[in-house]
DNA sequence: CCCATGACTAATT
DNA sequence: AAATTAGCCATGG
């Protein structure tokens, strides 16, 4: 396996602070440089070997939607309303202010 | 190389 | 605002 691709999201994942999210489409832009792997980002963190200590949970939709989670999204929006986000069913209250852009400035 | 799959997105209905 | 549709991409068989 090459894992490149799976090695490089999971890098990203890594540093999102506690109580901060990401979008997949944000990954998937700063890795392909197009929010069109998207997709590929979600397989890749999956198959996240790591859980805790890759962040996974703190990954969520564009649109507000927490998205999904290997052990199950109910799983998902306990971890994250321990770190103080806020959950409305399956979306994500103050979702924009939430977000944690990279600061990676380049 | 071709095909199916999925923790996605954007656009459309 | 919820449900559908179509498009895209990295894996694995």
């Amino acid at each position: 396996m090459d894992g490149n691709f799976q090695e490089e999201v999971l890098k990203l994942v890594k540093q999102i602070p506690k109580g901060k999210l990401m979008t997949y489409g944000e990954i998937a832009k700063e890795l392909t440089g197009s929010v069109r792997a998207a997709r590929a980002v979600g397989q890749a963190v999956a198959a996240n070997p790591y859980p805790i200590v890759v962040p996974c949970h703190r990954v969520v939709r564009s649109d507000g939607d927490i998205g999904g989670y290997s052990s199950g999204v109910e799983k998902k929006i306990r971890l994250l309303s321990a770190e103080g986000v806020e959950i409305k069913g399956r979306k994500v209250l103050n979702f924009e202010q939430t977000l944690f852009l990279f600061d990676f400035k380049k």
